[in-house]
DNA sequence: GAGCTTGTTGCGAATCGTTCCCATCAAGGT
DNA sequence: ACCTTGATGGGAACGATTCGCAACAAGCTC
């Protein structure tokens, strides 16, 4: 039979801190709370659950400007994000001409199995007025 | 008196290679090479010129899926690419209805100094047909 | 509950890309 | 030729992520 998942108190805990986070959250940062709230969670684990939950769309993840991995817990469909660079708050954008547009021109140019990478980052409101 | 920028057979070096590339490189790849045909360019300095080219508007930049960092040597304006995922074949584009869609929305959450990402990786016709 | 199978975990070592440090080198102006 | 100072190289240092593996434990069977 094919390989079962099992439940763990660990891939709950990182669960339920992403969930809880605001914007997105790097694994590392993920892993400074959980061990800063006592648990015994190890480094790896919480990345190895992070890719899961990625993978199985309970969390989303992208790139930061300067190559970290963040993630975010979502449940709903494909979207994409409007972060601020200064406090990492975070809106969700459904974007349906770039959807359009992305397959359109991968057509064109005979590409196919298109994925994209879409992503805006600026400063928010909040953060605007403080400086 | 300001800074001066000195010309370096290293530097020139880099953007040779970098111009005659089809296709992102990444620094490690372009020192290969360099190092291959017998120069004693260190990979530091690799990177750091990559690393200028790119502020002078001479060469392009992004990061790859797995986090690396990419550059194409380039002289036209604002653009995207459409990258195969095998080869490495990069069409260039230009997207005004994204160009357009990325600052509205910036504004529409009352965000400011946006910056955006946004590529396309796909396979190419030619891939494709070899597999 | 005991026992077994096998997905998971924790931890340290190992990668990997990139940046730092710093003594030495050399481009460009005098 | 002579300085001033940006640039270089190379090895150490880094930060993020992955590996390897023995110990562990979730879920199933009896
Ligand atoms: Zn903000
Ligand atoms: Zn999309
Ligand atoms: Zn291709
Ligand atoms: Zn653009």
């Amino acid at each position: 039979m094919s390989t079962t998942k099992r439940n763990t108190w660990q891939r709950e805990a990182v669960r339920a801190r992403l969930a809880e986070a605001q914007g997105f959250v790097s694994a590392q940062q993920l892993y400074s709370v959980l061990r800063d709230e006592g648990s015994t969670i190890g480094l790896a684990t919480v990345y190895r659950n992070l890719a899961q939950l990625t993978e199985a769309g309970e969390a989303d993840s992208l790139q930061s400007l300067d190559g970290e991995n963040l993630f975010r817990s979502c449940s709903t469909g494909h979207h994409h994000h409007l972060i601020c660079r200064s406090c990492g708050e975070t809106r969700e954008i459904k974007a349906s001409v770039v959807e359009e547009w992305a397959s359109r021109v991968g057509a064109e140019h005979g590409f196919s199995e298109i994925e994209h990478v879409v992503d805006l980052f600026g400063v928010c409101e909040r953060c605007r007025s403080k400086a």
